[in-house]
DNA sequence: GCCTAGGTCCCGTCC
DNA sequence: GGACGGGGCCTAGGC
């Protein structure tokens, strides 16, 4: 079970202790201080002091959230070292996080903390994604008759000169199907990318015809002027009705939840 | 100052009333518990047990975390509501964030908790970010000499079929140029781009000729490769030389940090 | 390592 | 509100 230990307003020297003494035994270290941030990189930027939720993970993953907002406002995903020093002049402490490649630094100093948390977690839960690209990808390779025609797959993921063609067919008469799935609403870049596919296979091969289908459950307005003047196809599916296709995926609706 | 209160081992009920309360005043809480998630909406997931680090941010932002890795393992960028319930069937806390649109719903379920931190955060630190694609695109558009030659800066994103153009430029004899700016390293898919927007042009005047510039501090194989055959350009950049014609951008390097 | 493409991407911006 | 493109995107998969 996990093991939390919790130190409430630590002094900056305490907390230098007690942040490298978790570093070295990579335990989760999260800290409420008030901090500035500066990062340096692919790209570079300042924050202002403020009060934070510093997350270093124990892979290394760093975190700083504000109060509010989903995303981090700064963060290193991966670090190679992570320095945490004393700044008696500034009267701040240092953590100066590093990562190679790209080489990056995240420089964060502290200058009044609150609250540090030590923890040991236990995580070995596994995650379960249903229904992604590549399950309907998958679905419609071995049941292309969903896309309510008679279809022949040739292959799955080909690759051509920019890109991968999510489902490569062949309908009855011969002609080359070209299937670029999206989960969610097509919008024009869809159908960009399909067209690129089907001018690059064009490139190669001359005799036959070759279809553009674009598989999803809506499409928009401009994506679908863009098929008409391409001369490419829009197919909708239902990703609902697609589930009974994948054992594994649970049949619960969101109803259950809201319940 | 941040106000903030630590919670440590409450049982399911005390932590329901904890919570609410917390919610019901928006502060920022931070709980660390053994808990299973259910999400549902544009996709759909099961994660198993185990423990986690669950936040809810004062404007209903709900993240999970993992021991590891860089990315919530679930999360709400935004919340309509969060309803907490004690389940006295399965002895668990559930916690249910809601989302309208997308309609959305992630739910958990702890049946452990270590901790929970309440905290009241003031944070009003400015941001900056230094030198994005619309700086350096502002920078260019002002001082097109930079580019190395002499140009007239004729328009500014300006609007085309199949997108926006970077730089619309005119040369000393007249020639229109089309120029693509990116931040980092130039790739393939930038080079395309470029030629997607001289195509567009050229198909609505053909008396003029058309110059397209790829402007980066580098370009890939494959991108120098494609810009070549379709006869096109690359001008390096020094991203580092441009910040001089930001007023507020830090003339601080790499080196400082890692000193 | 580079390249390609997906993502519950999120986020800003413009219509 | 929908739609579209950028991002320090991150992440997974190929080669």
């Amino acid at each position: 079970m996990a093991k939390v230990i919790v130190y409430e307003e630590p002094s900056l020297e305490e907390a230098k202790k007690i942040v490298k003494n978790a570093l070295s035994r990579k335990k989760n270290i999260y800290i409420l201080a008030n901090c500035s941030v500066d990062y340096f990189g692919r790209s570079s930027s300042h924050l202002e002091f403020g009060e934070r939720l510093i997350i270093i993970k124990s892979d290394g993953a760093l975190l700083i959230h504000r109060p509010v907002g989903h995303s981090p406002v700064n963060w290193q995903p991966e670090t190679s070292y992570i320095d945490v020093s004393y700044d008696s002049e500034e009267e701040v402490l240092v953590m100066k996080a590093l990562r190679t490649r790209p080489r990056e630094v995240v420089a964060i100093k502290l200058d009044n903390i609150f609250l540090i948390v030590e923890a040991e977690l236990y995580d070995s839960g596994a995650f379960y994604m249903h229904i992604s690209e590549k399950e309907i990808r998958d679905i419609l390779a071995t049941n292309p008759e969903i896309l309510g025609e008679k279809l022949t797959t040739i292959d799955v993921e080909k690759k051509v000169e920019p890109g991968f063609i999510d489902l490569y067919l062949k309908d009855k008469k011969g002609n080359v199907v070209v299937v670029e799935i999206k989960r969610l609403t097509a919008r024009v870049d869809a159908v960009r990318q399909l067209k690129k596919y089907i001018n690059s296979l064009k490139s190669h091969m001359r005799t036959e015809k070759i279809r553009g289908i674009i598989v999803a459950p809506s499409i928009t307005k401009k994506a679908q002027e863009l098929l008409l003047k391409e001369k490419l196809e829009f197919k909708q599916i239902n990703i609902e009705a697609l589930s009974k296709y994948v054992g594994k995926t649970e049949k619960r609706s969101l109803f259950d939840y809201l319940k």
